[in-house]
DNA sequence: GTTAGCACTCTCGTCTGATGAGTGCTAACG
DNA sequence: CGTTAGCACTCATCAGACGAGAGTGCTAAC
């Protein structure tokens, strides 16, 4: 789009950002329009229907000013790749809320949350992915008391899965260690994604060990990783939505909170994204329909070299684009770094 | 109350339901409320005059039905105790949504809130204290490569809580199977919320191990109980809030979203509850401000003797009470059951 | 190419009156 | 004396009218 001439170029960045701060249609002789230029409304007004006619701008009724389309959002996000830097103290309050969960990982996508709905004020949304996209590193069995045992899955990312499962008769500690050495020598260093049930039939059962404990470990596993198949979601800031004008129509809102609640909906959203970087979902771009009201605005989040979930907002499609996207990639760059300590 | 006769009691309960089924105020010639007496609307009316005398009922404005007050709901809720029953498939569905979690105590609370958002469609919650009220029963420290090690801590009530932690150098397996037997030892059968930070420091501390390492553990348990301080709570069905017509007026729901976003209105709010059995709070008799416009039914439930959380939901005053109490107690119950498991 | 002028369109808030639901009061009734 | 019919009254709600204001597109002059 880059047959915009400058006089346009300024115009329709005028509107788009003084319809993103104020909410409302931008007319010709809005002094934030007029001011970058040294040129009348009138003129403003023949740049204007140019601008429609290519698709950026609309009208809502005849005597109303311009809004951007979705095509106009896009190509203004593309043209400002470059975000709004984030103040001192707002990368320290991602920080800081970030800090902890180098201690707890499993604790880090509800922290990544939050703090990214405060920073933007927006709703913001974290999946992890589960152990699905995780590799296996190690299974302990721990005794606790004559008949019972804790069971802790460990991975490369740092991840922890601890349960409690039942022991049959006549297993002493000793047996549990050298079970849990000899699985753990066999799934090392495997994609938990991976290990389909026939496989883990596979690997584990030609060894003869006591079978019962043995078939349970194996379920437990093989449940695991089936939770583990749609990744978990953290949504954290849903009031922000409805602070937005546009979502203030009840049913509006209720619609847009059902298909946001209803998990598959923002898991397919999410499913788009590119494994690297920054992602953008415009309106109508969204997959699903009950989007197509909103943007994402999305990053992954590695843990070493390897994807391990994806951190983003929802928010109207007048979105303070440049805010969200350094808000996000921050927090994004952020966890990656946090888990790198497991790399 | 029993100060109601025969005749103000049916009218009052016919207002009641009707309100809650229609969400409309009741005028005296609502066949509703016709149909369980053979008298005429003017003595109808002379009922309802009476009850609005005892602030039972009250008026919108001059020319619009009865709408019960919030005595009026709490006269209700305790004329009938005795809850709606549910439908056994609804018994069904709760209890298989549970069963995942005999396996899997930490996402309880999860399950539970999700069940109960959709059986009662309400929003639900579920506070599940987390280690504040759970008695330590065993620490483990596992070894993980060279420098690293996993520590989970086990409770009595099944709880576990996993993370790993970095080892100071020179320490080998046997060590750290000894330090856990040590600490597992002293601090076993403790209430975790006696375990503050002094205490902790006077039971570990006296003894002469390696430095470092009991240093680190002693920061976790610490910090892992000043987190369990406040109670985990999870929120499920915010949808189903916004499509209840008191919440429909935009700024309703953003007041009260707003409101239960925050942790601590929820905390407070549940926080009154008392031990045991079903607990009912309706509008002006919550605590906080914000949740005047809305009532809580709420539920503990335990891990064999021990109160271990709060399963509840939110709704309109307008609520329909007697499936609400149902649902919430039997969740709560085989909640309570499941958790048996680990007495 | 730019701009002033102007007629035109359309939304929005306010006002109006009509409608209808539901009341409280009074007087008659069994 | 409790119950009921009748009736005047109140008040929310809704549709339609109306004016104000915002912003447009067009035209003609600069």
């Amino acid at each position: 789009m880059d047959q915009l001439d400058e006089r346009q170029r300024t115009v329709f960045c005028a509107v788009v950002e003084e319809h993103i701060r104020a909410a409302e249609p931008v007319g010709s002789e809005h002094p934030a329009v007029r001011e970058r230029l040294g040129v009348s409304p009138a003129t403003i007004r023949n740049t204007m229907a140019a601008l429609e006619e290519m698709g950026l701008l609309t009208h809502p009724h005849t005597s109303a000013g311009r809004i951007p389309t979705d095509a106009g959002y896009r190509l203004y996000v593309d043209m400002f790749q470059e975000a709004e830097a984030l103040s001192a103290a707002e990368r320290q309050a991602i920080r800081r809320r970030l800090e902890t969960s180098a201690e707890d990982p499993s604790a880090a996508a509800g922290q990544a949350a939050r703090v990214l709905a405060f920073v933007t004020q927006y709703l913001s949304v974290v999946a992890s992915p589960g152990l699905q996209h995780q590799t296996f590193r190690s299974l302990h069995l721990v005794p606790l008391g004559e008949r019972r045992a804790i069971a802790v899955i460990a991975t490369d990312s740092g991840g922890l899965q601890a349960r409690m499962i039942d022991l049959p008769e006549g297993i002493g500690p000793d047996d549990l260690e050298q079970i849990s050495q000899a699985i753990t020598h066999r799934l090392q260093g495997c994609r938990l994604a991976d290990l389909t049930h026939e496989r883990l039939e596979q690997i584990v059962g030609e060894a003869s060990w006591h079978h019962r404990l043995l078939a349970e470990v194996k379920t437990w596993l093989g449940r695991e990783l089936a939770r583990g198949g749609h990744p978990r979601i953290v949504m954290e800031g849903t009031r922000h939505l409805l602070r937005e004008p546009e979502f203030r129509r009840p049913d509006a809102a209720t619609q847009l909170l059902e298909a946001l609640e209803e998990e598959s909906v923002l898991a397919d959203a999410m499913a788009a994204a590119p494994e690297q970087g920054l992602w953008i979902s415009i309106g109508a771009e969204n997959r699903r329909e009950e989007l197509r009201g909103c943007s994402l605005v999305m990053a992954t989040y590695r843990a070493g070299p390897q994807v391990v979930g994806t951190v983003g907002i929802v928010g109207p499609t007048r979105m303070r684009y440049r805010r969200a996207l350094a808000a996000v990639r921050y927090v994004a760059d952020r966890l990656t770094e946090t888990l790198k300590a497991f790399e």
